[in-house]
DNA sequence: ATAAAAGTTAAAGTATACTTGAGGTCAAGC
DNA sequence: GCTTGACCTCAAGTATACTTTAACTTTTAT
């Protein structure tokens, strides 16, 4: 596959994949006789790793360093430590993320009630509220 | 609270709380008799809804946007409207990261094989994989 | 033959979110 | 009286991850 195709089919502009190329992302990367860029299966699941380890927090540095690891076959242990500590790191981000998830819920509900009682006054001095928010309106006290 | 025992409290670098504010994150800051912030409940508060807006996905000139809307009483709609979005794209951030948690179980597991079997020629060789990882590995193809 | 389409490199530019530095004010302690 | 510590502003600097630009080659279509 040539760098458009590429960009086209998983929606990264060809900049960026040159980009990853030079930031060694491809290490067993072939160009054609005209040297333009060959992405071969190698490449294409390279790119599902590449969008993992992104997500998990590695920056693009950290990540050509793990693609030099891997051309060592005596790091497969640091290699598995790698994925294991940015195992724990998306678990500790899903956890933040589902509080952010609390906190937006309580301020959905707090302006719908705004929306129909007219006012956020008229929030403000419910006696009644659900239980399921209770928690986050302390901790935003007056927010 | 002063700053730099808001700093302390929360972790957050004094040059960052004075950078908030000028982004207009604090709109009802008081200053002491010297002119220096005096932070109280409902700017620490505030502190709660930006990290829930920056998390959500807002930039610090969206989240600034956001400020600027509380000051109008007729945009209760809009509010709603932006924490009913920001909740969905927070559905959508959690469900990306469970895809990342998969691969990455996926590959610990991987390595953690290849450290028993010696190589990752021998764990790519097996034929019989636990059925959690195989559509992840068919994700990745030889990677 | 010539121009458009698709690829290349290297270097400079951009956007975001801070962070740092220079230069200054003010209250408290020695 | 003078230094120390905590605050201030404003402007410039930094880091990351791209993106854009310029200058060039090669293949394909008119």
């Amino acid at each position: 596959m040539k760098i458009t195709q590429v960009s086209k089919k998983y929606g990264i502009p060809a900049s960026t994949l040159r980009y990853y190329d030079s930031a060694g992302f491809f290490p067993d990367l072939k160009r054609d006789e005209n040297g333009n860029r060959e992405f071969g299966p190698a490449e294409l699941g390279s790119l599902k790793v590449i969008e993992c380890l992104k997500k998990s927090g590695l920056t693009i540095g950290e990540i050509g360093q793990f693609f030099e690891l891997c051309k060592n076959k005596d790091t497969l242990g640091e290699r598995y430590e790698l994925f294991n500590t940015r195992l724990k790191h998306v678990e500790e981000e899903i956890e933040k993320l589902e509080e952010t998830k609390r906190i937006l819920e309580y301020k959905k509900w707090y302006y719908k009630q705004a929306l129909e009682l007219g006012s956020e006054e008229a929030v403000n001095k419910l006696t009644q509220i659900p239980s399921k928010y209770a928690q986050v309106k302390k901790l935003l006290g007056s927010n």
